[in-house]
DNA sequence: TATGAATGAGAATTCATTCAT
DNA sequence: CATGAATGAATTCTCATTCAT
C-alpha cells in the first residue's frame, strides 16, 4: 500500500516521539520495543529508522528535547528582579509547572539516564546541570543577601530540586489538590527549607 | 563436574543477591542479564533456579528484603520519647544513614518496582507505605502540639522522604562532605522545611 | 542480510509448514526443535514467528488444515447414492488413498493431539469426531437397510477406522503391494467385517 | 535425611517404573521429565541413576517388560487345540482383556517407539514381531483349513491387531459397555473380518 | 516514505546428567 | 541409598537492525 494521503514526515516523526515517550514512561526503555513504538504510531518498526538512526538516539533526543524545552521555559518564565524570593517563588512555580505538565518527559528523564551510552548521557547531564545551577545561582544569592540560611547552595539545590520533582511520583490531575494549591504548598515548603522570614513563606 | 569443593548452598544465594542488587543498581533490572549475575557470582546461569525460580521473584527478593531490613531497622532506631523534634531528628539520621549505607537497595527499590508484576508491585508499595507512615505519624503529632508548621503532614512526608532520598543520586563515600556532616545538613534542612522553631534546627 | 532475493512471503510459510510436517512426523513434536526447521528451510528460527506465533500454534495449523482438507475430500468423493455397500467401499477407497497418500499428517494428526493445549486438542477433536461421524452414518443406514450385521455402528466405526488407518504404520509405496491392491484388500476384509452379503465382498 | 525406615531399592525401583509410566503415558516421553518422575516416587531426580543408566534405557526397561508381559501372557493363555475359531476367540479375548488391563503400557509402547535409539527400538519391534507372529499363525492355520476367507494372512493381522488395539483408544473402565460385552462385540467384528462361517460368529 | 522479509545475537528458562558428600 | 549443588547444552522466543523493493 502507498502511503497514506496526507501524511508526511515530520508528523510521523512527532508520532513516533510521542508514543516512545508514552510506552518508555509506562514500561522504561529496556521493556519497551521498537515494534510498540511503531505499532502506536501505525507503521512498521523499519519505518522508525528513516527517523531515528537507532533506539539510544531516540531516546537521546526525547532527553535533549526534553531539557531543552526546560531551559528555554525558565529563560522566558524566570523574573527580572534580583529579589530572591521572588525568583525563588518564580522557579518553584515553574518547576511544578512544568513537571506536571509533562510528567512522562520528567519522568523518563529521571529514571533512563543509565540507558545511554556514557557520551550521549555526559551531554544530558551537562544541560541538566545547567538548570540545576539557574537554582543554585538564586539560592547563593539568597545567601549572600542574608534572605536564606543555608549553609551550602549546592546541596541544597539538590535537596530542592528531590523535593520539588518528588511531585510527579504522586500528583494526578484531578486528585485531592488542584495544581494551584499544589504550587502554593511545595512553595511554602521550599521557602521554610531555605529558612527565609516567615513573613514571605 | 557436579560441584566445587567447599560450595555451599546459602553461600551461593547470598552471593546471587548480592551481584544481583550490584548488577541491578547499576544497570538496570531490565538490561542485566542472568547470565552476567551468575557469572558474577562464578556459576552458570541455570544454578541460579535452584534458589529462585525467576528473574522476577529474585527482584522481588531484593526489594522485600530490603524493606524488611528498612522497617525493622527504624523500629528498633527511634527514640522511645514523644518530642517530635527529637523524633524527627532520629528519622533523618536514621534514613540518611541507611540510604548511604545501602545505597544499592534503595536504588534498585526507587527505580524498579514497575518490572515487578501488578501483585508484587502492590506488596512492595504496601512495605514502602509503612515506612512513610512512620514519618506521617511524626509530622502529624508535630502540627499537632504546634511545633511545625505545616499544612499537609501527607505532602510534607512526600517532599521530606523525597529530599533526603535524594542524596543517594549525587552523595559518594569519600566525597567533600563526611557522613556526620550529611546528616547534619539534610537535618538542618529538614527542620527548616517543616517550619520548627530556628533556635531548634 | 535482509532478504534473499526472491524469497516470498507464502512460499516461505509453505516451506515451514512441509518441513514441519515432515520433521515431527519423524521425530515426533517433542523431539522437533524450531531450528531444525529452520534450518530445513533455509532460515534462521526466528523468522518462523513471521508465520506462527509459536511451536505449539505450528503444530496446531498443520492438523487443522489436514482435518479440513480431509473433510472436504470426502465431501466430494463421496457418492450420491444411498446404497450402503456402495457408500462404504467409497469410504474405504477414500480413506486409504488419503491415508497413503498423505501419511505425514495422519502420522502427526493422530500421534501428537496431546502435545496441542486443551482448547486446540477440542478445536481438532472436533472435526475428527465430523469425519468418524461420516462413517458411523453409513454403518447405521447399512444396520437399518438390513445389509450390515452389527451390534453398534459406533464401535464399529472406531474399530473399522482404527484398522483403516493402521495402514499406514506398514505401508510404503513401491512395497510388496501397489495401492489398488491395498486398496482391494481392505474394502474386502472391511465388508467382512460388518457383516456384508459375502457376494458384495 | 536418612532413607526411610523400610525403603529398600527394589520397591524403589518399581515406584520409578510406574511413575513414568504413568508420567509417559499422560504426557509422552519427551514432555516426561525425570524430576517429574522422581518426584512422584518421592526422591530426587538423581537417585533415578542409581536404577537405570539413562532416561533412555528407563523407557526401553518399560516396553521391553511389557512386550515380556505380553507374550509370557499369551503363551500361558492359548489354547491348545488346534481349531482356529477357538484360537482367534482366545486370541482376542487376551488381547483386548491385557490391552484394557494394561492401557497405558501399551499406549506407551505404541507411541513411543520413535524415542527408542535404532538399537533399541530393533529390539522392541522384534518383540512385538513375535507376538503379531501369534496371530497370523492362527489365520494362516484358519486359510488352510477353509474356515477363514482371507487373501493375505500378514496384512489381515496387521488389519486385526490395530482394530482391537484402538480399543485403548476410547475404551474406559465404567463406560456404557462392560468388558466382558467388549470382548464379545470384538470377537464378532474379528470372526466376521476373516470371514469365518457366521454361525461361529 | 514505508513495507515486509529476514538476520543474528542474545534473552530466560529447562533439563538430563554428574558427583562429592 | 540418596541428596543437593551444579553443569552445559539446548530450547523457545524476542528484538534491534538491515535492506531489496
Amino acid at each position: 500500500m502507498a502511503r497514506t494521503t496526507g501524511s508526511d514526515g515530520s508528523r510521523t516523526e512527532e508520532a513516533i516521539r510521542a508514543a516512545a515517550l508514552e510506552l518508555i514512561a509506562d514500561h522504561g526503555y529496556e521493556a519497551t520495543t521498537l515494534r510498540q513504538i511503531a505499532s502506536h504510531v501505525g507503521v512498521q518498526a523499519g519505518a522508525l529508522y528513516r527517523y531515528f538512526p537507532s533506539k539510544a538516539q531516540l531516546l537521546l533526543a526525547l532527553l535533549v528535547e526534553h531539557l531543552d524545552t526546560l531551559l528555554a521555559g525558565w529563560t522566558k518564565a524566570r523574573p527580572s528582579g534580583h529579589d530572591p524570593v521572588e525568583r525563588l517563588r518564580a522557579f518553584v512555580d515553574f518547576h511544578i509547572r512544568s513537571h506536571t505538565l509533562r510528567r512522562r518527559e520528567v519522568f523518563v528523564a529521571n529514571k533512563e539516564l543509565r540507558s545511554l551510552s556514557p557520551d550521549d548521557r555526559q551531554r544530558v547531564v551537562a544541560l541538566r546541570r545547567r538548570y540545576e545551577d539557574a537554582l543554585t545561582a538564586i539560592l547563593d544569592e539568597g545567601i549572600v543577601c542574608g534572605v536564606f540560611r543555608l549553609p551550602d547552595a549546592r546541596i541544597a539545590t539538590f535537596a530542592i530540586l528531590a523535593m520539588l520533582t518528588g511531585v510527579g511520583d504522586w500528583y494526578r490531575d484531578g486528585g485531592r489538590l488542584d495544581q494551584e494549591e499544589l504550587i502554593a504548598m511545595y512553595t511554602r515548603l521550599t521557602l521554610q527549607c531555605v529558612g527565609a522570614d516567615p513573613a514571605s513563606a
